[in-house]
DNA sequence: CGCCACGCTGGAACGTGTTCTAGATTACCC
DNA sequence: GGGTAATCTAGAACACGTTCCAGCGTGGCG
């Protein structure tokens, strides 16, 4: 799996980068306000103050717009979880803590979490290697949290695509209203319970 | 939690209930053709021989059609099961197998799978009561695969519901090409392992 | 400096989900 | 059977994602 689909990207001007980053938060902005149906692609161009054909230029649809939203936001989590690490002794309740830590941070701009999340699960196979990148940086945050000092094994391996399976879901079932953060929380700990086994 | 905010359907008259059948019916047909984005709501409508604000009657959504359908099959992959379930010794095991077996049921029209699984993913809170009766439905397969001769623990209630994160997040990324069949079956089968512990 | 290729702009246009309306049909009650 | 309220029909109309086009700037190259 080369690079191959996406044309190794050009690099952007000073000028496309700030068009890039304007569009990407006017994004973030309105979907912080009302969600995914409140990211209207006309209102973002004519926000971020580019034409709507620049835009699709940018992003292609309004589900890679969203994706890439979510990219930057747990990039932004990433850091922030690199400088600050969750403490304790246990690496199942280091893993819990630091995926509610990312949560509750989520649970902030429960709108804008709507938007993203909505936008990564309705992705369809055009969009599979920007979500990759998302499910990418989700597993590293994870792996960051065991504080391996060795490459992690096979079994580790598994229980991390498991919690990853059942962080995303929970996120799912609680951003429908069909869980609570308690819920959620318990959830993720009992997933957790894999990695000591 | 009532069922409140849907008025206590009222019956339906038999013409009723075959317009009904007849709709769902046409949607899983052309989600079978062409998935999420062949169903759409004039032809639905057209196929079904009913208008379409009938259509909207019915099912005040695309995604309310879809989930609706989405119930439908898992009702009877459910039946399936219950009439043939699967053997072995191990309660992890077993549902491990039954899930892939519905898993191979999907995957035999995976269109229609794609269709229904974009739906329950996309679906907001106005669909959620409809979602949960989805989710309630998938935890009664695993609890049957379970083979239980008491009712549940504490652990095991827990072990379920990661189960079925698992199951519902494996399915949209075996769905979305990120993930094959192989790959699946192991991640079912490592948070199987929360069952035995 | 002149020219070219490319990116950007404004705006029209199209497709599909959803809503609305006026009138026909049906189901139910007396 | 007649009256009435609910349901169904055909079709127009609207909203928003997406595509397309003609022309304008702009930056780089001879």
């Amino acid at each position: 799996m080369t690079t191959s689909p996406r044309p190794a990207a050009p690099p952007l001007t000073e000028r496309q980068e700030a068009r890039r980053r304007r569009i990407l938060h006017t994004a973030a902005q309105l979907a912080s306000r009302g969600g995914f149906e409140a990211v209207q692609m006309r209102e973002v161009a004519e926000l971020a103050g580019v034409a709507l054909g620049t835009l699709y230029r940018y992003f292609p649809s309004k589900v890679h717009l969203l994706v890439a939203t979510m990219q930057d936001q747990l990039q932004i989590f990433q850091e922030q979880t690199r400088k600050h690490p969750v403490e304790g002794e246990d690496p199942g309740a280091r893993v819990a803590d630091t995926l509610m830590r990312t949560f509750r941070g989520l649970q902030r701009e429960p709108q804008l979490a709507e938007a993203m999340v909505r936008a990564l699960t309705f992705a369809d196979r055009s969009v599979s290697a920007e979500v990759d990148q998302v499910s990418r940086i989700t597993g590293q945050l994870i792996l960051d949290a065991m504080g391996l000092t060795e490459p992690p094994t096979r079994e580790q391996l598994a229980a991390v695509r498991v919690i990853e399976h059942t962080w995303h879901s929970a996120l799912v079932t609680w951003l429908s209203g069909r869980a609570s953060i308690a819920q959620v929380r318990i959830d993720l700990e009992t997933a957790c319970k894999l990695l000591t086994l």
